[in-house]
DNA sequence: GTTTTCCGATAGGGATTTTCTATCACCCTC
DNA sequence: GAGGGTGATAGAAAATCCCTATCGGAAAAC
């Protein structure tokens, strides 16, 4: 049974029954005949079909509500009684936007050296991408911002409050300033994130509040990026302090506050809403209470 | 897995393989390779052995807290699902106190009279015996006191009020009063619930308060056993109003309301905290709110 | 309009798991 | 030390799971 919600949730993820499958490491029989078997047992069409995968019924999509409820909690059980037994250990999955992945970084690095069993994986995505992701039970948390854009069901602890600066090469005319705003950036060459990203969107409404409609010459998903760009050339890009310190160190480029009327908007870790939390899952929302704290 | 899990709940209820396993109509072999193969699988020890039962382990004991949310969720969709599939049906399991089984009647009668494809299990069981009950999944919902003892997590929907009444025979020198106080009948010669009953336990409260100490000279745990000795003798016993007229009809009995300055104890429909409930169980919360409202 | 490609369902067989019956080993009681 | 009760173990039968191979149909490409 549980097998089987399994199946039908990474149908549901993937919307297609091949790619559900190998998401799994079975064949697309195997998982053609669990759905269809789930559907017996509990006596209700939950997929449209008809030559290829037509999406959830609505008994489907109530149905999937449910499966995630219960596959999520065998999951945290499994994980609790695997902590009794060795403490804290295994692997926890994070998802992070850009601009947040030194701050990740930080936290799990802390975090690892008080906890030398734990394993990570670190995915950069975009916010909208981690909320799907925990519904989805793909990561185990996410780093992301907490305001700005609605969230949905979801535990949050805030780690801290962005401030951008903008970055541009030494003999950049703007370089040499103490700070700008907004309205002195809006006529530079600008590289910055794809619109996909919510940094972005939040760069962009900056720029309207204070009267410009920003054109990004060059635009990237990737910070690495920017700042590459930045470094050879007369463009300009906008990152939070944290990580334009990281990316700019040695590169001969200038970091430039932006005064900003604005709110800072918080950013902060974000886990699935079920109670309890996997132990895991709680020591490290406890150490980013703690990070957020002390800093 | 979940067969394993509702193998473990019953081991823990039953505190026996033997039975656990009968009770799920299983042989004892497979409930005890059951049961190995889920601490291997979690890798925790979950029940002490000793060539017999010896109670759950600490990490048994949070085991079984896990297993009875999966199971109950299991349990909750599939009953959802089979309500999309033919509306409410199935059969709903309730356990009421004595005292208030008539009132249980009335309420299912309303019920099925409406939803005709639910069927109904009624047992008469003592307040402690349902919160057991419904920890333990044998039971969706239970008629029991509202107050006067704790609950637990439990959803409650109140019903009624108790008020008790005096019977007698009505030749009995107390059988023309129109009303009496609990100093009166304490000398009397008292047939009451056994002392397990919440019910006695709050008559021996009225009777505390009034300065008496009673002495049921019999006892029994049927309501019926009563009203037949009272029925045959110089027998008082003490039954809520609404029993008390059922029970008490065309036998020549007299049925005297009994002035009380204590609170009157609430009784209501109990059901498992979880949300969401099943359709046919929140239907029938539904029709308990809607009846105490009437009355 | 025909061919190609993609997608999901189905058939059949082998491996694994489940569950039964029968039996054993242990402990407690008498 | 015999007997009853309890849980573990062995071995066989039944059920299930999951694979490979293949089919049918619909969309896409030519």
């Amino acid at each position: 049974m549980i097998g089987k919600l399994e199946m039908f949730i990474a149908l549901a993820n993937e919307q297609h029954f091949g790619r559900a499958a190998q998401s799994l490491g079975l064949t697309q029989p195997t998982l053609s005949t669990g759905i269809k078997q789930l559907e017996e047992q509990l006596g209700v069409q939950l997929v449209r079909r008809g030559s290829r995968y037509g999406g959830l019924t609505p008994e489907g999509q109530r149905a999937l509500e449910w499966a995630r409820q219960i596959v999520g909690d065998v999951r945290r059980f499994r994980d609790e009684m695997r902590y009794s037994r060795e403490g804290l250990s295994g692997r926890l999955r994070l998802a992070v936007i850009p601009t947040a992945l030194t701050w990740a970084s930080r936290l799990v690095a802390g975090f690892q050296h008080r906890h030398e069993k734990v394993r990570f994986t670190i995915q950069s995505r975009t916010s909208i991408e981690i909320l799907a992701m925990l519904e989805n039970l793909e990561i185990d948390a996410g780093v992301s911002y907490l305001d700005n854009e609605p969230l949905g069901r979801v535990s949050t602890v805030p780690l801290y409050r962005e401030s951008y600066t903008m970055i541009c090469a030494q003999g950049h005319r703007l370089a040499k300033r103490d700070s700008v705003d907004w309205a002195e950036i809006g006529g530079e060459k600008l590289c910055l994130l794809t619109p996909d990203m919510q940094n972005r969107r939040i760069i962009n409404k900056a720029f309207m509040d204070s009267g410009q409609a920003p054109v990004a010459e060059m635009e990237s998903n990737s910070t690495v990026v920017l700042v590459s760009y930045v470094e050879r050339g007369d463009w300009v890009t906008i990152l939070p302090d944290d990580l334009a310190r990281f990316l700019a160190a040695g590169k001969g480029l200038s970091i430039v506050p932006i005064r900003s009327p604005g709110e800072a908007h918080s950013v902060g870790l974000v886990a699935p809403y079920q109670e309890p939390h996997t132990p895991v899952l709680q020591a490290l929302l406890d150490e980013a209470g703690a990070l957020a704290k002390s800093d």
